[in-house]
DNA sequence: CATGAATGAGAATTCATTCAT
DNA sequence: AATGAATGAATTCTCATTCAT
């Protein structure tokens, strides 16, 4: 019974996360309104208040579980062949996880672009397993030689993160229109590899 | 005396923008607080509603007024020499423009990556003049053949101007850490031009 | 207990357009201030909001509340007799209902007398089973050859009203110095029907 | 020099006058604003200030202006013939009055019926020379036996003002639908002498 | 636990009034 | 005298949070 009664909460707590994403994603922080997104979960107001210390820590929680449902996917990508294969992957498992769970990816964009030391190191820290994972490919690469050594391989890993969250802003900030959802993982990895300067021209 | 009424006004008017910029900057539209940013003015409450409508129109106005003073700048950017050249000359200007307008920039910036869909046009449409020029600059590569043709340079170049802007996230998120102001230009530059692959590695 | 709730939620909201009746009879709808409304209720000033949408809305419930409790009151007075017994009983039916409801129907008063735009056609429209049943009882008058036929019945239903509401100005203005409001019902049909000239004069 | 510039203070007050009878005439005492008021006028905010003391001050003025000019009007009206010609005469004088200075009146007429402690003595002190022109006529009327003796005159005038008024409120509050300014003297007169019953009916 | 009414701090905005020019 | 920029008190309305049921 206690089992059932932990479970039940357990449910409640996803709706209200789920909802509070949702109007997050839309409003930011300060726009959204407690109000509204318990009742977007089918409750009262004062619920939240039996399952979140307040709006902010909402917020947080939010954040943290978009970071954990993000970094949860890529543990599985397997890093085999090349560089250029194993990142691939990896961003495609990004961009995978972005459609199941756009409305909690798009909070932590949003949050992350926005710089607010409040939240700042919360979400890089969030982020680092991400981080790490595309670092490590990116050693890789140094070792077989794929990869530039003139500098860091993490500060190369944020660079390539940083791009593929770019791209997810001009996805969203055009409608959808450019890039599409489809040709953003060739595209950050192209760019990130390539550049934009023709090989022989070097 | 009319004269000098105009001129002091507009002296009043910019002390307001200033202030706004520093308080839209750190706190976002929805955060800053109009009263606040009035005192940090040296003015009353009241007086920022005799030069601006309402705070969304002041917000408006910074975020104008933000992008004027950037494509200012640009404008006297020469091209000269090869892309990469170029390229830099016009980074190093942008990131001149920051140090000096930076709570401005920030509130540019910030904006833009919010992809909120009331002010993202709004943006788009200020920064296209520098778009632009960065457009220019890799049509002219395209002819030379220092650019990739695969692509439409008008994506190139919001590609660049991206990834300026997501190292100037970097480094206001990082506190100035990595990348410091000095080194973005070349990092950007080579970032989009090189890529993290070895040359010979293609 | 829903049902209690419910109870609970009526009696605050007549507490509350009670003292909003009290402020608007005084003060008017822009002199009043719905803060103190609120404390005249013993309520807290958001808790207006959660009743009425704002100060306007308020004022026109406190107006449609005025107009039904009158009319409530109309509807149980009988017609017998000529007309004199029948509006005499129905002018003294209206002052009672304005001893009992005179905050809300001195809201009223006031307001139809202003003459604004934006209610006047919502309390003509209110009032319109007060005056409809004046024109029934003049219309079988007319009948019985008691009253002129030279003018529509509506028109000197509105009058009759018309001279009822100008009483209660005169009485209201005064500080209830005359005419009282024991006098009023006579003095109104008296006037109304027989005129300031002398019988035999004409 | 000084007969000039006299004048001159004297045109600007009118000026101000007519803008704020104006604005009050619409907007009530409290809703009108100031700024609105003198650049209706084709003056600056301040001038208000040089002329009057507050928008209280100016709103008393204008109310103080109004029963003046009405007042005026009447002194000239000639009472001969019966109680019937004489009352018409007035009350054609008071229509036309009404036509030529409707924004005064309308003021006038709005505050009266909104019977506010604070203003209400005035107006009835402003308005005294007309209900007593019309008491005189009525008292010949008495001496002349064709008025009633079984109420005193002075409230008989009352009510014969109040029934004009009345009756302007009707107009104004039906857009002049009824009754036309045209009608409302006979109107008046005919109902405040012989009623609404029928003669022989009695 | 869930509920939702009550609360009141806080924010945007208006506007009468002042006063230096 | 005329002006109009500056002021800040006053007001409306919002919404996070509490708590009795």
């Amino acid at each position: 019974m206690v089992r059932i009664r932990q479970e039940e909460k357990e449910k409640v707590r996803r709706r209200l996360l789920e909802a509070a994403a949702d109007h997050f994603a839309d409003q930011g922080l300060q726009g959204a309104v407690v109000d509204r997104i318990s009742q977007a979960a089918g409750l009262a107001k004062g619920t939240v208040y039996n399952y979140f210390e307040s709006k902010e820590q909402l917020f947080a929680e939010v954040l943290a579980e978009g970071c954990r449902r993000a970094v949860a996917r890529y543990a599985g990508v397997p890093h085999r062949g090349g560089v250029r294969e194993s990142l691939l992957a990896l961003a495609a498992a990004d961009v995978a996880v972005l459609r199941e769970e756009e409305r909690f990816l798009k909070v932590v964009v949003r949050e992350a672009m926005s710089f607010r030391p409040e939240t700042y190191p919360l979400i890089v820290s969030h982020l680092a397993p991400f981080v790490d994972q595309v670092d490590a490919i990116l050693s890789g690469g140094v070792a077989d030689r794929e990869i530039r050594t003139d500098r860091p391989t993490p500060q190369l890993a944020m660079l390539f993160v940083g791009l593929l969250v770019l791209l997810y802003v001009q996805h969203w900030g055009s409608g959808g229109a450019w890039p599409t959802l489809e040709e953003i993982p060739a595209l950050a990895v192209s760019t990130f590899l390539d550049g934009a300067g023709r090989r022989e021209a070097t």
